[in-house]
DNA sequence: CGCAACGTTATTGTATACAAACGCCGGGTC
DNA sequence: GACCCGGCGTTTGTATACAATAACGTTGCG
């Protein structure tokens, strides 16, 4: 989509993952309109398309606010999330070939890399992100990557991995590791229940870390 | 949402499950907007949200267009449809109270009525609807709501059911009872298994209607 | 003192005018 | 004759002005 209307949106989704605008915020679109320098009408599109993404919802009729999520909410995203993600997993271990294969033996590397030493979160992060983007690419389903998308950029998403520890970090690594397996065999099965796994792994790192207040 | 932008996406939504707007049609603004006897402004705004329900898709960077679904797609979307009301029925199972049961167990009556003797399609249609409802209603996840309404709402799925006979008609409703004695007793796994073969059947009721030419 | 109704104000919805981008068609040239 | 370039028309993107609506505070009455 072309300048200002991309601009707003990149600009407010920003914001809104960064926590600068808190969960509950209302968004006012002409304030928004100033803050990007651009008018309302492309601030209406993009609140649209985080409406659409559910970091934004409309309550009161009209108004605009930061989605604000419930522990159950939460939980219940991490089942969604489980449950397409082991489902892309298994389509996935039907249809990649050699060089999808190769690009997620890449990531792994990276994800290795940045796990070692000292680590790099952003970097796991992103190259965490890359893995998972690849297996949603081998399987070949728009619906499944825009239903999939609603749910892994969200903010507390994001926010769990940058609280894993060694550990955690090394145990995310090991199980791409035989997610790479399950898919090299093509075993659906398998890679679905790895995946599956893998997901419950990271909603319970969740859950223990932000059950108690954070220290 | 207000008057004249519910009412373009009302009337552009209508026109799209009706075929007045075949698959692939060119959506131009400035003519829905004349035809709809608003503005541009809400036009736009309908569009927005079409496009988040995959109503209508934007190709070549910004113009829109009716989606048109490949077969693949719709084997996808089945497959998706069976998850998410698998689950949502799972979760049912635990959640459901004695006026959720009496709300199915009517609307399953009502179907039974609209199968009995002459069918009445569009009755059939609109119980069927209020049986799934009511189910989703009682897992009371907002985020699989929000899913699946992206689903069922298909002008694909709509149409299935208007090829049923009347052996398909009567199963769909024993099925439901089925889905009823599995919820009564709360057996969420029983309920799952019932409401994924249940999606399973319709699916395969509109491939073998849509594989060859409709007479 | 509390509640309710009214008026004010902040915020969103709608329309319209204008600008930019894209595709298309025609003319020119190699 | 085919290909490239440029101008024109169509279509969408953006800004702004205005209308409607919903929130809120204030004032008056019970």
């Amino acid at each position: 989509m072309s300048k200002a209307s991309e601009r707003a949106y990149g600009e407010i989704r920003a914001r809104i993952l960064s926590g600068a605008l808190p969960p509950g915020a209302p968004l006012k679109e002409e304030e928004l309109a100033v803050t990007c320098g651009v008018s309302r009408t492309p601030v209406r599109d993009a609140l649209r398309r985080l409406e659409a993404e559910m970091h934004v919802e409309r309550l009161g009729g009209s108004r605009s606010f930061v989605t604000d999520w419930s522990m159950d909410d939460i939980d219940d995203m991490f089942i969604l999330r489980g449950m397409l993600e082991g489902h892309a997993a298994a389509r996935a271990a039907r249809r990649i070939g050699p060089s999808g294969l190769a690009a997620l033996a890449d990531s792994n590397r990276a994800i290795a890399a940045a796990i070692t030493g000292e680590p790099d979160l952003d970097a796991f992060l992103s190259h965490n992100r890359a893995f998972h983007a690849v297996i949603l690419e081998a399987a070949g389903s728009e619906r499944l990557t825009s239903m999939l998308s609603r749910l892994i950029q969200q903010p507390v998403i994001q926010r769990t991995a940058r609280h894993y520890d060694r550990a955690q970090l090394l145990r995310s690594h090991a199980e791409h590791d035989e997610l790479l397996a399950a898919l090299g065999k093509g075993d659906s099965e398998w890679a679905r229940a790895v995946m599956t796994g893998h997901i419950r792994r990271a909603f319970h790192a969740y859950a223990e870390t932000y059950a108690r207040p954070i220290t």
